[in-house]
DNA sequence: GCAGCACTCACCATTTATGGGTATGTGGTA
DNA sequence: TACCACATACCCATAAATGGTGAGTGCTGC
């Protein structure tokens, strides 16, 4: 394990400018793995307009049971990372539930390390990724290592989950409709819990002109109902709940 | 301005660390902008649980007028925060509309430099934050400068983005509600755009079981409808539409 | 072992939302 | 200037959601 801060983020980034494919960040993450000299680094990514997309050097065996199992639904790990915004120690979670602890009891089984740290990374519209360096050591080395390299695991967390993006288009993909202030704020106040009437009178118009309002935004969110229409609004930020 | 990347993080951190209100906060943001020798430095949260938090370098006159306008509806800067991972520069953005360019011609008039760069940060359920640096100079200083700092400048970000979390609480007062695993499911499926017969049928249960499960969400998250339940749960990142 | 929570199923009357069609004036953009 | 997107307004038949009430099973943490 490297005792110095000063990993060359150059060498990092050069080295991740070589990916052009999903098999080539995969490689990359061995590469990383070696690069931090930790036991196992992971990538999971999140996307509503993707299907997941999981890159991890844990052992073939122990991912596909994983995902067999579907951990990720009990998984701390996975659970933290929708309500955190700082990196975390796997320590500091809640292993208290049965579920949880017979999980990490195969994972280590299963090749796992008993220490890990887990960078969450989100883009836009409810994109969220959780980049995980893996270890087996002591508490008090693995704690040291976590501080000094803090600022390097943010920025390759950052540059790991921007190159993923790129090359799976999230960007492109996405295309965050734009909504008119009328139907933003109708469905703002759908969202609020207003139904038509309310929504209409407090904005000072008719039903029947909300109504239009609503099925425009429907119409450019994609969405099957108003329901449907708010959430999606809501989830990529277009209105404020 | 820096020409050099090497800006002491430490430096940053320490000075940051001493931090303990918003005006600590904000007599910082005088410090960074010395610190990075550029003319302004802002930062702005947006978050749904709390009011709107703006702290800039710029002169009072010109934020009064900017918050009065409610330019922040029309400011392409903003808007692109909610669309964009990577930092951008003011000068990639689409100025086309008449009221953006408008917008912009009264900025440089109200002290604003005419180069800018702003990173978007995220936080969970939503959370979104942008760190701004603005500045007067050449087309290509500013390009090498931004080039050079842009790893300091995410990291920047990313810390400054914590220490005002940190002071206003926001982990703390969101308790977000946790939903159980069938009643994300069910939220999802309304979300997704099904109805009740539609979700009931896909998660193989009673219609009536699925509205179990969507009027105790709907409590859980403090919702009057499940419009407003869904948008919730979608905007607090509980389900993936 | 018990309390609590998650999960499952059922009915009925009332309120609300939806889909589809049509029309006009205004403002900004190409 | 022509066009497009936005904002405004209306009707009607059908489909869906809501509110209130009740009850049984199984797992889990204290």
């Amino acid at each position: 394990m490297l005792d110095t801060v000063q990993i060359k983020l150059e060498a990092y980034c050069d080295r991740l400018a070589l990916c052009e494919t999903l098999e080539d960040l995969h490689d990359f993450l061995d590469w990383l793995k070696a690069f931090l000299e930790v036991e196992h680094v992971a990538y999971h990514a999140i996307s509503r307009n993707k299907n997941p997309l999981i890159m991890v050097t844990y052992s073939p065996e122990w991912s596909d049971y994983y995902m067999d199992e579907e951990f990720h639904k009990i998984d701390p790990v996975v659970q933290n990372a929708f309500m955190r915004f700082q990196p975390y120690d796997w320590k500091s979670l809640s292993w208290t539930t049965k579920a949880a602890r017979g999980m990490l009891a195969e994972a280590i089984d299963g090749g796992v390390g008993d220490q890990g740290l887990s960078v969450p990374i989100r883009g836009p519209s409810g994109d969220l990724a959780l980049f995980t360096i893996n270890h087996r050591t002591s508490d008090l080395e693995w704690l040291r290592f976590c501080e000094s390299h803090m600022h390097v695991l943010l920025l390759i967390a950052h540059y790991l989950h921007q190159k993923t993006r790129a090359i799976e288009h999230y960007g492109e993909v996405q295309s965050t409709p734009s909504l008119s202030p009328r139907e933003r704020d109708a469905l703002t106040y759908l969202g609020a819990g207003r139904n038509r009437g309310q929504a209409a009178q407090q904005l000072a118009i008719s039903e029947h002109t909300l109504r239009v309002y609503i099925e425009s935004a429907r119409y450019k969110l994609g969405a099957a109902n108003t329901v449907s229409a708010v959430a999606r609004a809501a989830s990529m930020g277009l209105i404020q709940i």
